[in-house]
DNA sequence: CGTATTGTTTTGCC
DNA sequence: GGGCAAAACAATAC
């Protein structure tokens, strides 16, 4: 599950080793990818062109090139790995290419990047410089820029008739958190992901503001969270999942006050959270099982 | 073999 | 036309 940390955490891998490289040679072995561009067109715009910056947007890695970007999803299950021709042992290692390496570039000096999805839920897409803008235009802030405030995430929040995570979930409200960061967030601002948006008051949407942007920025620190499939370029866990406070760990005590942290399912997604430091209301219920 | 897993798009309703 | 809910997608682990 790559959300905003995991990409952070590949993009500045990837900036360091293929920034001015040229793309040799594009291979596209499940052209479904493109999800209706034509490959020929792809591979006549992006082959021979180089690779200038490897950008980040939301949940979005940017490879911008010569003439246009590279834009690539990696859905729940994406890898992206380097490797070089000049270290077999690399790509012995990762044995790669393998069956679930859809998408590869074969890179100037020998280096190669791989896309890996087993489930097949990301996407690769070239735009023309021009077409980014609306590519991007409903995605929200990114969560650790300065366009961020807590209270457009307040007004955003109480203006919605969903439950809290279902909104922090909405990458219109706020671009790059899922299902992870947005559980580890209502826990470290002690608010109840099962709370009626136009519930919040402001003390917890300040609370909640600080919480995700603490939350990220430490992921990014911990170079992301490797649950099941997550691995950076040079195919290395994460950090981060050893400091997971509720994410994964239903039936296991809050390390904030002992109780036991629950699961649940919250606006359709597998839910985690201490009912007691996450209380909606002093001495109220949680609604959800 | 049924269930759970989740990011985004699509569909359909209000 | 927008907000919202639910389905669809897809493969693997258990």
């Amino acid at each position: 599950m790559p959300e905003l940390p995991e990409v952070e955490t590949i993009r500045k891998s990837l900036s360091g080793r293929i920034c001015g490289r040229k793309i040799l040679n594009l291979k596209l072995t499940k052209p479904k990818l493109l999800r209706g561009q034509k490959v020929v067109e792809v591979k006549s715009r992006v082959i021979n062109s180089k690779i200038l910056a490897v950008d980040r947007r939301a949940k979005y890695l940017i490879l911008r090139l010569n003439k246009g970007i590279l834009v690539l999803h990696l859905g729940m299950t994406g890898q992206i790995f380097v490797a070089s021709e000049k270290k077999m042992e690399n790509r012995n290692a990762f044995k790669l290419p393998d069956k679930h390496t859809h998408f590869q570039l074969e890179l100037s000096g020998g280096k190669f990047l791989y896309f890996r999805d087993t489930r097949q839920f990301g996407r690769v897409r070239f735009l023309e410089n021009h077409e980014e803008h609306d590519y991007f235009k409903k995605l929200g802030p990114e969560p650790l820029g300065k366009q961020f405030k807590s209270d457009y995430l307040y007004q955003s929040i109480k203006k919605r008739k969903t439950v809290l995570k279902a909104v922090l979930l909405n990458q219109k409200v706020v671009a790059g958190l899922g299902n992870i960061y947005v559980d580890e967030a209502c826990h470290a601002a002690k608010v109840s992901p099962c709370l009626p948006g136009k519930r919040i008051n402001l003390r917890q949407a300040r609370s909640l503001y600080r919480a995700i942007r603490n939350v990220l920025q430490t992921a990014v620190k911990y170079r992301g969270t490797s649950i099941s499939d997550y691995r950076d370029p040079d195919n290395n866990q994460g950090g981060y999942q050893h400091r997971l406070r509720v994410y994964g760990r239903a039936g296991q005590k809050c390390k904030r006050c002992g109780s036991i942290i629950k699961k649940g399912v919250v606006a359709q997604r597998g839910t985690h959270w201490c009912a007691v430091c996450q209380k909606q209301i002093i001495g109220g219920n949680d609604e959800i099982k």
